[in-house]
DNA sequence: CTGAAAGCGCTTACAG
DNA sequence: CTGAAAGCGCTTACAG
């Protein structure tokens, strides 16, 4: 098929060694040797096969990304598609060539996968079962775990600091002058959707203005068509009981229930705020434009595998856990126009 | 580190070939053999070195995508995001793990990387330039190519009806009582968006209301910020000439528009009806949800894993073009609510 | 500075 | 049915 090394040797009439070693660089040759050396891989457009080498080198310069959802975007996920993509760039700059795999069951079977030696480290993005962890953590591959949910103190983690960010949220919609904010929680048992809500009422708390009760209505689900469908059931409530703001934690739930607002000729925000959590593109983009906490989803992407380079290296990794800030971002949907 | 081959078969007292054919599967090994060596299997939880594998069956069961954009939104962005993903599942059905790469300046390097070995075969995905096609034809890696610009009939490709979906959308709008359609036209450099505005206009002219000179706006990008940019520049033109509709070759143009629109607090679609192409997740989003021409999304990936299988298999490839239906999607943003 | 040799962890004929 | 041997394409000490 394509050519190796014994006849890049051959042809530059050195033996396969000192073709390896102008090759990596490392080692002597000869300036003559090395010129014919390079001579012969430059006509014949010679590859190194990285299969061989990563054979010998025990590195393979693969990282994996296993994202694990139940429900279908995956890739194309607002949030995690973001993530992706900055761990994408980040990992081409350092060399790496990265497998990605997307999980929907949480099973072993992806992450049986990765553990045959196809990878030097992994990333695993979002919640994913406390026995699938302790399956990676019983092989030693290294790993960065991204937006996830676990108690460990060992397990290196990014995330971002969604209680601040909650806090902002209700920083933000109080000093707009709303005091009956409706609240969209998310799944409590991802880490995200919890803290969120959490912060959010422990601010209003801290203002003697407490989340009432009957205004948080939670949802199992996270999508736009949850949110619109649950704006569609809680719509009279809502109406009836004088509420002027929403807060959802995340921006997809929020999404929804403004299209659903919007379809009943609410005017927002004169008759009734809407606020997200994330910054997911389509944030921007909707008309009205969202109002949201932001989530820095490239940095996380290139946190982690700037992280997971120095595992992988052995080099110390100073902090375990890794919080990232978050950010208000005031738009359309809060404010005036 | 992990276990081997050849410590399996020492503790399982048989040699290393008997376990190579347990696990496998190919071959003979009686049923004492094969029953300790599963044994010694499960209790040290080996697994097969994919490495080492690879270099002596010179199968990798790695497929390459590469996602060739020069602009930002990459894994992430709304059309090649679900491609991705339907590859991802198809893949993983098949034992394929998948490499993925973006590229945006459509260099050679992403290709060098897939080309030393790593990968049985490669999907190429948008439009690339042709001296990286020409630099990956002359290693004979199998490759499919997904929705991208090519001439030539030995290249396997994978795209959809583009110049029918044009004329559906025309179809449409005339249908819908429309007479003068502004039209927002992406890179005509790109097959699809060259195709999509000639079966628009194609269908107009059978018609013998044929496009006005001046009502056709080209535009050097199709994103959301281009759509909303080009509609503010234009709204005085299409205001006062008197324009009923607009047509653009992708949703996001699409989409950018109307949210300018809708913040000149335009009705739609009673005073401008507005379409666009793709049916990417948004579109059903957005409020007035949008009308347009779906693409088939998922089945050209599924499409692309299956026809690159074959290809790997050295099984026969029966048309080297595959071209999908395009869909009419009526929604909001054409019809009365 | 350079080459012969061993070895990375498997698979695959080939004898037995 | 089973094991010894060769080999996949590299890299890495080790002599020279």
């Amino acid at each position: 098929m394509s050519y190796t090394i014994k006849e890049i040797a051959e042809r530059a009439g050195v033996s396969k060694s000192t073709v390896s070693r102008v090759i990596s660089g490392k080692g002597y040759a000869s300036p003559e040797a090395r010129e014919r050396v390079l001579q012969v891989i430059g006509e014949l457009q010679y590859k190194p096969n990285a299969v061989a080498r990563a054979m010998v080198s025990q590195r393979t310069n693969n990282i994996g990304v296993i994202i694990y959802r139940q429900h279908h975007p995956i890739a194309s996920h607002p949030l995690y598609g973001k993530i992706l993509d900055a761990v994408l760039t980040s990992a081409e700059k350092l060399d790496y060539s990265v497998f990605v795999m997307t999980d929907q069951e949480m099973s072993l079977r992806s992450t049986d996968f990765m553990l045959e030696k196809r990878v030097d480290g992994l990333i695993l993005i979002s919640r994913l079962r406390q026995n699938v962890l302790d399956y990676i953590n019983s092989f030693k591959v290294p790993y960065v775990m991204v937006n996830g949910t676990t108690d460990s103190d060992e397990v290196i983690h990014i995330v971002s600091r969604d209680e601040e960010g909650g806090r902002q949220a209700a920083e933000h919609l109080l000093q707009a002058g709303h005091r009956r904010i409706y609240i969209f929680a998310g799944p409590q048992e991802h880490r995200s959707h919890n803290l969120r809500l959490k912060g959010f009422c422990g601010y209003m708390e801290g203002q003697r203005i407490p989340v009432e009760e009957g205004s948080v209505i939670y949802s199992p689900e996270s999508t736009f068509e949850q949110g619109y469908r649950l704006m569609a059931e809680k719509w009279g409530h809502f109406r009836e009981s004088g509420f002027t703001a929403l807060f959802a934690t995340n921006d997809m739930l929020a999404l929804g229930a403004m299209k659903l607002l919007l379809e009943r000729s609410v005017r927002i925000p004169q008759e009734a705020a809407v606020m997200g959590f994330d910054d997911i593109d389509l944030a921007a983009m909707y008309s009205p434009s969202l109002t949201t906490i932001k989530v820095e989803k490239t940095r996380m992407g290139q946190d982690a595998v700037r992280v997971l380079d120095r595992l992988i290296r052995q080099e110390p990794v100073v902090p375990k856990r890794i919080e990232l800030e978050t950010g208000l971002i005031v738009r359309q949907s809060t404010q005036p126009l």
